[in-house]
DNA sequence: ATGTAAACCTGATCCAGATCAACTCTTGAC
DNA sequence: GTCAAGAGTTGATCTGGATCAGGTTTACAT
């Protein structure tokens, strides 16, 4: 079994995907992320522009912080493996988890207003990012027509995602909730190549529960049930999506507001 | 009494926004939004640019629509005056509202990804818009680079806006909830040049209900139960806050994940 | 004016999920 | 190895807000 907290690696993918550390220098043009990034739709001789203003710092290790509430914006990161967390913290001590951001996601885009960073991110486990210097991609946007949609996009997309999250936590059940996140999960593994039906979660039940304003107890209760249901085999952090149907049912019951989940055919 | 739903003017107002038809004509540099809006930070020729492209049609009646879900994307859309509803419909007939547009604020931004609107947008009262066709939009931030970064400024306010919400649905009482709401339209208002302290609601509580992700119900029970706190004065649609610090100290008691609800000094 | 539908308010009841509590299983530090 | 802290499970109880049900007021069409 795979410890890393990755996702099952589907049997079909090209080498370019082995894990190895050498990955971690690789060039945009050579990434299997490239087209869920940000040099989609690019030229081969702009994507190495946008490459050479792209920093690859050494991985983070779990608990490692990329930046914290308060700190001054000036990057933003996209993942190239492992998992990021992104959370506020309450005076009151807890915390509140407002994203996790896989393989091919943009993190920190919240700062770009205010300049400063309304939210804190940190590795759930064994991270790479590219790190892109925010003013010196602005500069490459405004002489890369693609590049500068490219951004649009995905922050269109951040905007989209979070609407939908909205409508999941005003408006559904615990069992709805915690379906839309197997299946959020389920389809972005599969959309950067690793299996849509066998996973590792990378984050507690605690994380998940905040994430989906439900108490962790709730969310340790909905995994036992959906495995009782033979919707589910869950073996600690390690999730078998046995009916991917029953899963998809769940979802459009009562709430069917969330058609941004894609079933991927 | 204002029966137009608008807010209560503040008296000192300079003379631009008085109220009438002419001003739906008003180029963006005579615009008394302009520093909220697309504009800021631009030299004088580039706001005329700007103002060439922006396509000011009549104004919308109470319930039509600027866009439906699945209508393809082609412009973004400020609002002028008035009050835009944007929200989803699920399939049993219900509708989620997933946000509320104030004169200064952007709607549309949903559309960029996909090409395609995943929510509709009607108005509540009267209401004025600026459409801004959204690929001549891109030409113009391609050659402004201040419009582009205001661009990624405005959706970067987006997602944070959202975030904040998502933090308020997934863990904040009913009570919390309403505060903020009443509280964010407070310093909203006043940002455009209005009362913080008395407005009319554009919305009904049905509305108010469903954005914030509770019964219209408690909504209504809530407005009671403020008023005998004397922390309001709820006439019908008409709000009066009377005790603005009795108000934020609900926010802060609990919940204080929420600070990007700047208060006003 | 009159009718009708929508918006709103208020009380009574109910239930999904929070909270509290006790326990086991993992994990990592030393 | 041992110990402690964290992560997870499961059961019992409690409660905030949903739901249901009745009413009044407002808005608007005819």
């Amino acid at each position: 079994m795979d410890h890393s907290g990755h996702p099952t690696p589907r049997t079909t993918l090209p080498q370019t995907k082995v894990v190895s550390l050498e990955k971690l220098k690789t060039a945009c043009k050579n990434c299997g992320l490239a087209k869920l990034c940000l040099p989609l739709g690019l030229e081969n001789n702009d994507i190495e522009r946008l490459d050479s203003i792209v920093q690859r710092n050494r991985p983070l290790h779990r608990g490692n912080h990329i930046f914290q509430t308060g700190n001054s914006f000036g990057s933003i990161f996209v993942v190239k493996s492992g998992t990021i967390k992104s959370y506020t913290q309450c005076p009151n001590g807890t915390e509140q988890v407002v994203g996790f951001h896989l393989p091919g996601e943009v993190v920190g885009l919240d700062g770009i207003e205010t300049g400063k960073h309304i939210c804190s991110a940190k590795a759930l486990e064994t991270t790479a990012v590219c790190e892109v210097p925010f003013s010196r991609l602005e500069e490459l946007t405004a002489t890369i027509p693609n590049l500068q949609h490219q951004m649009f996009r995905l922050m269109s997309k951040e905007i989209s995602k979070e609407t939908g999250l909205m409508v999941l936590l005003s408006k559904s059940t615990a069992e709805e909730r915690l379906a839309a996140f197997l299946l959020s999960l389920s389809i972005r593994f599969h959309s950067y190549g690793f299996s849509a039906t066998e996973f590792n979660l990378s984050m507690s039940r605690r994380e998940i529960g905040s994430y989906l304003g439900l108490a962790l107890e709730t969310v340790s209760r909905l995994f036992t049930h959906f495995q009782e249901e033979k919707i589910l085999e869950v073996d600690r952090k390690h999730i078998k999506i046995l009916d991917m149907d029953q899963l998809f049912k769940l979802l459009s019951e009562q709430n069917g507001c969330l058609d941004q989940l894609q079933r991927p055919r």
